[in-house]
RNA sequence: GCGCCUGUAGCUCAGCUGGAUAGAGUAACUGGCUUCGAACCAGUUGGUCGGGAGUUCGAAUCUCUCCAGGCGCGCCA
């Protein structure tokens, strides 16, 4: 449990006891201003409201009945009823002294199932900067997931079945050595797409290829197989580079369903769930309505026979729920699509797809637009390709280190660019809320000054010089004493790692953490700028170097959360 | 038409279940490197939180309404 936890439980304990009712909420937080402490509970005025008391009074008699001792120097009551908790430097020596340096926060002691589903890139297609989002912060939410001890499923719902395939295999068994041009996914898909729209011959001959592909022709399946393996491929490429932890076995394509689809609409037939409409098979949810405010249809089965996106996603629950028996299942993927997986999850439940304590999540994100303002239009070639992106963050990375350092070696440069650059850009994009749309501009994205990763970068290089400078060991044991308000600040950010890490879990917003590690950066340079470390002597040079070492190795281990790699030297 | 999201400093954005004088970065201006890395620090200037009404001891936050922008709404994914 941590600080806030703790401080949460102790005063709710006191204001029930006093109030005589079992569930009131102390409701404590971060205070504001040093000056009302470094944690204030909120509770007792709403509390006083409902027994119809003097605020003010039932503060105080809170506070007579608390036992902060251990934690609080002092505990002060404030305007119409603010508890203010100042932690003690003692608590805060004590708390540092006995943190585990390999683990720096509590670990669950109750590990969940978690399914999670990002960056699903389309097959025959090249990756471009609308698939930067979700896969960049899907890896975030797993890699922490993962690292508080719970056990996490990556799926990467890889787009590699459906009409547009039929295109691409009659395409590519018409060209005389096509498999080099697969080498520039997008030049030939849109060959494809273009003699598909222009000759209906082709059409045809590729609709025909369809179902040969879906009734398992051998010909047709291994032609489609060779786009799958360069996809993953040209995508793996762009993983390692972004460094972001999928990998091959992490592919869970929409194929992989292919079978089950059938058993799905048996399954919803048989509940009684489905109705014909206009052909088609529906599932019809009074929740849900069109344009003419009539009910809404699920299409889990087109007049056709094929089946859908949704008739995917359902056999998708199921197999997640029951198969891989999740807690969660977490969606990351474009707001846009919201309306969708509302439908999806209400009928997985009605149908009982999942089971009771299975929790289906759309963590979605805002939509991309353009430096006007609008929607970044994908009109065929006016996409950013994320490869472009990468390597533009590269060199201009290089051209700061160049003129900020330039005796480093060409190949030191060179490592420095590539982390310095690609941290960049995915912290643009991980440090702003997920829910809101946001612009997609060169030079806010590729920024290096201010809030953004390099910031934190230079603060864990300046420390990694200390020690090296000192030829002293950044993993020793340092016995931290807290004193003095630039040490005692620092401190105490430093112990609320955990409180961070335990909310991102919860509502799943990176950018919680990234507020966190800027602070934690920024209260440490404040204090870098006020307490020399190795110029200080005995016991409190100790203690300072105990400080730096765990904002290094908190810095570390948050940025790694992030999937961004820290350097010793920039 | 219905639904979802957004509107906070010139610009880019934080602001957690309602809490104390609304915070950062950036830009502008001022000061700080013979002193652990100046990709830094300290400070100044800058806001009727889209408008209005309501609930409340207390509203950027909740409710209603209006305005502006974006997205979604039957056989694409």
């Amino acid at each position: 449990m941590n600080l806030k936890q703790t401080l949460e439980q102790n005063i709710s304990l006191a204001l029930s006891d006093l109030a005589g009712e079992t569930a009131c909420q102390a409701l404590v937080n971060h205070s504001k201003s040093s000056q009302f402490g470094d944690y204030q509970a909120n509770g007792v005025m709403a509390l006083a409201k409902r027994l119809k008391q003097n605020p003010r009074e039932l503060a105080e008699q809170v506070n007579a009945k608390l036992e902060l001792d251990e934690f609080a120097e002092r505990v002060e009551i404030a305007g119409p009823g603010f508890i203010n908790i100042f932690i003690s430097n003692e608590f805060l020596t004590q708390q540092l002294n006995a943190l585990d340096k390999s683990q720096l926060v509590d670990k669950t002691n109750a590990p969940q199932t978690i399914v999670i589903d990002y960056s699903s890139p389309n097959l025959a297609k090249e990756m471009h900067v609308g698939h930067l989002r979700g896969t960049i912060i899907g890896d975030a939410i797993s890699r922490t997931f993962e690292w508080m001890g719970h056990k996490l499923i990556r799926q990467n719902h890889f787009g590699d079945w459906g009409t547009q395939f039929g295109m691409l295999i009659t395409h590519m068994s018409e060209q005389d050595g096509a498999t080099t041009e697969l080498s520039n996914l997008e030049v030939f898909y849109r060959a494809a797409k273009q003699r598909f729209d222009n000759d209906t011959e082709f059409a045809s001959r590729a609709r025909e290829n369809v179902v040969k592909l879906q009734s398992g022709d051998k010909q047709c399946v291994q032609l489609w197989k060779s786009f799958i393996d360069v996809s993953i491929q040209h995508c793996q490429e762009l993983y390692q580079k972004l460094n972001i932890t999928l990998t091959e076995n992490d592919v869970v394509p929409e194929s992989f369903y292919k079978n089950k689809l059938a058993g799905v609409i048996e399954n919803l037939d048989n509940q009684g769930l489905l109705t014909l409409s206009d052909g088609a098979r529906c599932v019809f949810l009074d929740d849900f309505k069109n344009k003419e405010g009539e009910a809404l249809p699920t299409i889990v089965q087109k007049s056709d026979g094929g089946y859908l996106y949704a008739t995917t996603d359902l056999a998708g629950i199921e197999y997640r729920c029951q198969d891989l028996h999740a807690d969660r299942v977490l969606y990351v993927v474009d707001a846009r699509q919201g309306l969708h997986f509302q439908q999806i999850f209400a009928v997985a439940k009605l149908a009982g797809l999942t089971n009771e304590e299975c929790s289906l999540e759309h963590l979605s994100y805002g939509t991309m637009m353009g430096q006007d303002g609008k929607p970044f239009k994908t009109r065929s070639g006016d996409t950013i390709k994320l490869i472009d992106l990468i390597e533009e963050g590269i060199e201009r990375a290089y051209s700061q280190i160049e003129a900020k350092n330039p005796d480093l070696s060409e190949l030191e440069k060179q490592e420095i660019a590539e982390v310095v650059g690609v941290s960049a850009i995915k912290y643009a994009d991980l440090a702003k809320n997920r829910n809101s749309d946001y612009v997609f501009d060169w030079d806010i994205m590729l920024s290096f000054e201010g809030n953004t990763a390099p910031y934190m970068l230079y603060a864990y290089a300046r420390i990694s010089s200390i020690f090296r400078r000192a030829e002293l060991d950044i993993n020793a044991d340092y016995k931290v004493i807290v004193d003095g308000s630039e040490e005692k600040e620092l401190a105490l950010k430093l112990l609320q790692f955990t409180e961070v890490v335990d909310a991102l879990l919860v509502e799943c917003f990176p950018n919680q953490l990234c507020l966190y590690l800027y602070e934690l950066a920024g209260t440490f340079m404040s204090f870098y700028e006020v307490c020399p470390v190795l110029k200080s002597e005995g016991e409190i040079k100790q203690s300072r170097l105990g400080l730096c070492q765990f904002t290094a190795l908190t810095l570390k281990q948050g940025l790694s959360l992030l999937g961004i790699n820290t350097l010793d030297r920039m």
